[in-house]
DNA sequence: TTGTACGCGTTATCAG
DNA sequence: CTGATAACGCGTACAA
């Protein structure tokens, strides 16, 4: 900057006014200046701004891994969406690592971050970091809930009210969420309007998203009178597990069935146990999964499935953390994508 | 840091020299110091610090995207390493557009970014980086391969020298790259050493390591006494192009059929022609791809592939920007992993 | 062993 | 319309 200022024979003070495009500064110096930054290649240092104007336009974020599929569609949304605003995403992936988290938090504080978006994060990271005041968002809040819960819904019992897409909105956090209880039930109702009568949910692990998807699956076939239907668990979240899940019931099962998977990759899991115990999708059995992977078309059969939103997921929570949107919940649909796992009873 | 001083009656000098251990601090005060600096929760400004010392300690990466399975676990690999040395990525992902690459270029030289990796880049930003004096690593360089040397190969002709696992390392850039001409060879050898005689090839898009793993596959035909065999390109990169290639393909052949493909959506668009086309996998087609993809283990059946140590690319990747490692080239060997896909021709 | 003083590159305030 | 000047938070040469 003093380069371009000593050049023109101006001072500093100008330069820097010149650039912003400051209306105080005549039009021909404007200009010189524009032309002269661009011949010297002059480049602002962040640093130096920051540390004057305490205004960092960084923008934390916080995620488990960048290594699947999912989370890195959100990310991408992240990015193109920071981009487009003039800020520059800070990611930090944690392995699920605890003890990572807060190094995230020492991180970004001392980049004077004052914008956090989390991606499905432990409970923990958001309430400190509204603690140490930041603005936060966060994807998919997917906090952890008692698997006495699930039997209650699996089982038909009646369910505590406020069972919503997230929970209670915490103060100073927005929340973006995508519409788990729409999906189970958009999934649900697909394979009940190809006029299947026998069902089976596998379920996922024990935190709100995978309930709401489960209640949805109980919703839409109590409307259609169908309810109850089975229910499976996998004992772990693991590939095999699931597997053996769906094996352990298709073994004593009679076709056809229509199942409602957790996601596309426990219907990826089901697709495989069926494979094993020699039935045909969708003839035998018809799969929905959730989610909508970049994997889902490539399965076989291609995967139905209700396709989360990734991408706007992550554009609406840089919206909401920079304040472009005052909603404190925002709540984005699923939409089916039918390929060939699923189809009518024969 | 003035209000820790303050608290301890010292200068903020002796505040700065204790928090680094300063030899010279005596061990009384470098307690007391950092015994405050935890209570007041002091976070040095990482904008201050830069400023002074001209030394970020952040890393540029630029890559295509990071929706994609390969992609992601690469950036996973440069994170973490990034972070056990102190260092702090900045991610720039560019969709394949380059007015964003020089977007990311000036992004990072605003930032004092020194040290700048590419994944699989477009070949203009790592020569623009060197010209701007940045220490640059590029992780699987890509450059484009004329279709003529493709038929030149594929025919058995000659093939010029000099085919490496990356371009002439060229001066300032370090390379880290997998070995695709290995990797090739590996694939077709597991197929050889099964016992088949008639094989294909799906070729890959006109790029280096697409072409090195044809190579590879006539490398290992050729040793075993089996070359010429054919050689299938589709017209586009997308995955109905390889499908209907492979479709054209098994209309006109015979099995029992040995197929190596480009790489794991290659070969998944291969495994779908062929249920398409009513060939069993492995019975009448074995397939082969490379890169391990998360979804490999879960196509219908398990892919047989040659897995990349896609986490110990980027890992390396960090190390050879910080200059941590001497070599210009560093070429990392696949792994076989066989699952279900190949078998012995009955 | 510690304190003083300066400068890194910007921007904001105030004066001209 | 423009210039001088101070200050952001830190590290370090020099002095004590």
């Amino acid at each position: 900057m003093k380069d371009v200022a000593a050049q023109l024979g101006v001072s500093t003070a100008t330069v820097s006014r010149a650039l912003k495009d400051d209306p105080a500064i005549s039009l021909a110096t404007r200009q010189a200046v524009a032309e002269v930054a661009q011949r010297v290649q002059y480049r602002p240092s962040a640093a130096a701004r920051r540390l004057r104007t305490k205004s960092t336009s960084l923008i934390g974020v916080v995620m488990q891994s960048v290594g699947d599929g999912y989370i890195g569609a959100v990310v991408l949304g992240i990015q193109s969406r920071a981009r487009e605003l003039g800020y520059q995403p800070l990611f930090f992936a944690t392995e699920g690592r605890t003890d990572l988290e807060s190094q995230a938090l020492d991180v970004f504080l001392s980049e004077q971050v004052t914008e956090l978006i989390t991606v499905s994060p432990s409970a923990s990271v958001p309430r400190q970091a509204v603690a140490e005041g930041l603005h936060v968002a966060v994807i998919n809040s997917d906090e952890a809930v008692s698997a006495r819960l699930f039997s209650r819904v699996a089982s038909g019992r009646a369910v505590p009210d406020g069972l919503d897409a997230c929970r209670d909105a915490e103060p100073m956090i927005k929340h973006i969420a995508f519409d788990d209880l729409g999906a189970g039930r958009l999934a649900t109702t697909h394979l009940t309007g190809l006029g299947h009568r026998s069902f089976v949910h596998l379920r996922g692990p024990n935190v709100r998203s995978s309930l709401l998807r489960l209640l949805g699956y109980r919703q839409a076939l109590a409307e259609a009178g169908l309810w109850p239907q089975p229910v499976l668990t996998a004992t772990e979240p693991v590939m095999q597990s699931r597997e053996a899940a769906v094996a352990e019931f298709l073994n004593r099962a009679q076709p056809p069935i229509a199942m409602v998977a957790y996601d596309d990759m426990s219907a990826v899991a089901a697709l495989h146990a069926a494979h094993r115990a020699g039935w045909r999708v969708p003839d035998d059995l018809s799969v929905v999964g959730i989610d909508d992977i970049q994997f889902a078309a490539y399965t076989n059969p291609g995967l139905t499935t209700v396709a989360q939103p990734k991408h706007r997921l992550g554009a609406l929570a840089v919206d909401a953390v920079l304040e472009k949107n005052a909603a404190e919940v925002t709540v984005l649909d699923g939409e089916l994508v039918v390929r060939e796992s699923t189809a009518g009873p024969s």
